[in-house]
DNA sequence: AATCTATATCGTAATATTGCAATTAAATAA
DNA sequence: TTATTTAATTGCAATATTACGATATAGATT
């Protein structure tokens, strides 16, 4: 065992389990948080602002590559990152259904 | 080292993945589901609605709980769980925030 | 009290993640 | 061609996660 069991589950929730748990690192966040006060795509600079070790970063940067939320392009012999929108649209209408069913419901215990 | 360096990054960007963490797994996204789909809190029967044992979905709502994704009380001998909204909120925040900021970008590259 | 029912905890095996030094690969610059 | 720069890959140690059988706990029921 230690494996996550994905087959029990649809593919709806593995793909947002996946979505998620990319996003579940202090470090991918500040990956997406540079990503998005920056006007451009990162290309190299993160490096230097991440306090992590570049195979590191890599590493971070691979994930959320593998998880779709990022794209790279070749620029040179650097490479240019920046966010996925479609499928970061993808977390952000479940979080907005989630919320607007929570409302509908009337509340009626806890 | 395979310890997360939390401490090299901001509360927020802490908080935020571990909530993201916390729903990084299909199971804990089913469990989402269900307590959506039902119209009350769930009482137990979440054990026999999901393919896991019961040691086993203790162990996620537990994760949930400490995310402070889920609240429960007592109810008799049973536990009733649901989603607690205000924590939600921070998650819905986050993706739509990121979702206006990406659209204000001209996009000038990738 | 004895029993049932629901959930949590313990212990542990299998697997995954995190982090980095060392190295490699690929494009650019000299 | 020989650096130099930038990013990916490899290999590995430390730690975390996942899953579940066995057991414990707590309230309800008889």
């Amino acid at each position: 065992m230690g494996a996550t069991k994905t087959e029990h589950f649809t593919a709806k929730q593995n793909k947002l389990a996946t979505l998620a748990k990319a996003l579940g690192h202090p470090a991918r966040i500040a990956i997406f948080d540079y990503l998005l006060k920056v006007d451009t795509c990162i290309c190299g600079d993160i490096v230097n602002e991440l306090p992590l070790a570049q195979p590191t970063i890599s590493q971070h940067l691979k994930e959320l590559k593998n998880a779709g939320l990022i794209k790279g392009s070749v620029e040179g012999n650097a490479i240019c990152y920046c966010i996925d929108e479609t499928v970061l649209e993808i977390l952000q209408k479940y979080f907005n259904n989630i919320s607007s069913k929570i409302d509908m419901k009337k509340s009626n215990c806890c």
